[in-house]
DNA sequence: GTCTATATTTGGATAGAC
DNA sequence: GTCTATCCAAATATAGAC
């Protein structure tokens, strides 16, 4: 993510995510943000009106390059079951491979900015989650729960797994099997 | 929780909680907690050493309270599956009964005291779980993956079914019965 | 477009009277 | 124990030279 087309403006994104995602909100003060990318502090309102804004332009990014990147893998022709295990190590990798965009995310997401995004992201998010359950449904082999309820507990794990993740622990492709399995039970019809 | 053996003290440290869970860390200044609680600002650090300190004490109380409204539900007797699913519902309307006082603690865990409060409330809450797990690992029940990732695809639902239940989407006690009968799932050996 | 310098506000914390 | 008044540091944002 944050190609270098607008070279200053990239890297004031990238500073701030990083110390978000490193040291927290309270810790990306313009000036902090501005000395990391290495530019001056005045520089950073020649490229965002607001400190706020440039937090919300990176999250807007972040949420745009994971989206991207889980779409690629799609396979329509597969069972609903494998499918959804397919998606779900699809996403979590596409988190993993950034990780502090991830904590970035989270801590977004906790703040009081996260009102103001509004949270449109999230349908992309959801629409194929949707689809998949639609079929498995009519086929008799997921459970016929609302739609919400069946995308929190597809998605929550991710997050957790993720967020130990950042805490140090290193989830084995193996770990990762057993727990997308899981995930997929979580699903089937009682 | 928070009674009123030290009114000012707990009036302190609800103000606080609710400021949080409402507006957000950044809202929680020294100012708007005291006024808050009616009280002066000053009065705040005849009660605690520093803002932090107040924060730390904030989310050290409200996991205590937690742990001590689940621990009463636990019954020996029933089966793995039985026990884990009780315990499921139990630590989501122990959550649910303040929905604020774990809003306080999402925001908390993302926010920069999470690393200084250290997480040792977290070992009380795994040990019950881990009991189980055993059990039913023994017993040929629940799939044999590490304790930690286990722990994981049980807790992490109820925090994302929380967090919707603050927006406003209410769970009924059957999509409730569905949520936990998938995470009993989840565990089972494939 | 970027820098230096600065205006302005607000935050955490303390002093001292009551 | 509480309040009023205040200090000091830090944070957002702007002005103006280059």
């Amino acid at each position: 993510m944050l190609t270098a087309i607008r070279p200053t403006r990239e890297k004031l994104l990238r500073a701030a995510l990083t110390l978000v995602a490193r040291s927290g909100f309270e810790a990306a003060t313009t000036a902090a943000i501005a000395e990391a990318a290495g530019v001056a502090e005045g520089t950073l309102y020649r490229h965002f009106a607001s400190k706020d804004d440039l937090l919300i332009e990176v999250y807007r990014n972040l949420k745009s390059e994971v989206l991207t990147a889980v779409e690629d893998g799609e396979d329509r022709a597969a069972s609903p079951e494998a499918r959804l295990k397919r998606w779900w190590l699809a996403l979590f990798e596409a988190y993993r491979s950034d990780i502090e965009a991830f904590t970035f995310g989270q801590r977004f997401m906790e703040s009081p900015l996260a009102q103001r995004e509004g949270g449109a992201a999230k349908q992309r998010f959801i629409a194929p989650l949707a689809a998949i359950r639609e079929e498995g449904v009519r086929a008799g082999v997921f459970c016929d729960l609302p739609q919400d309820l069946m995308a929190s507990l597809f998605i929550a794990p991710i997050s957790y797994l993720l967020k130990q993740e950042t805490q140090g622990r290193r989830w084995s492709a193996a770990e990762l099997e057993g727990a997308a399995d899981g995930v997929v039970r979580s699903w089937r019809a009682g």
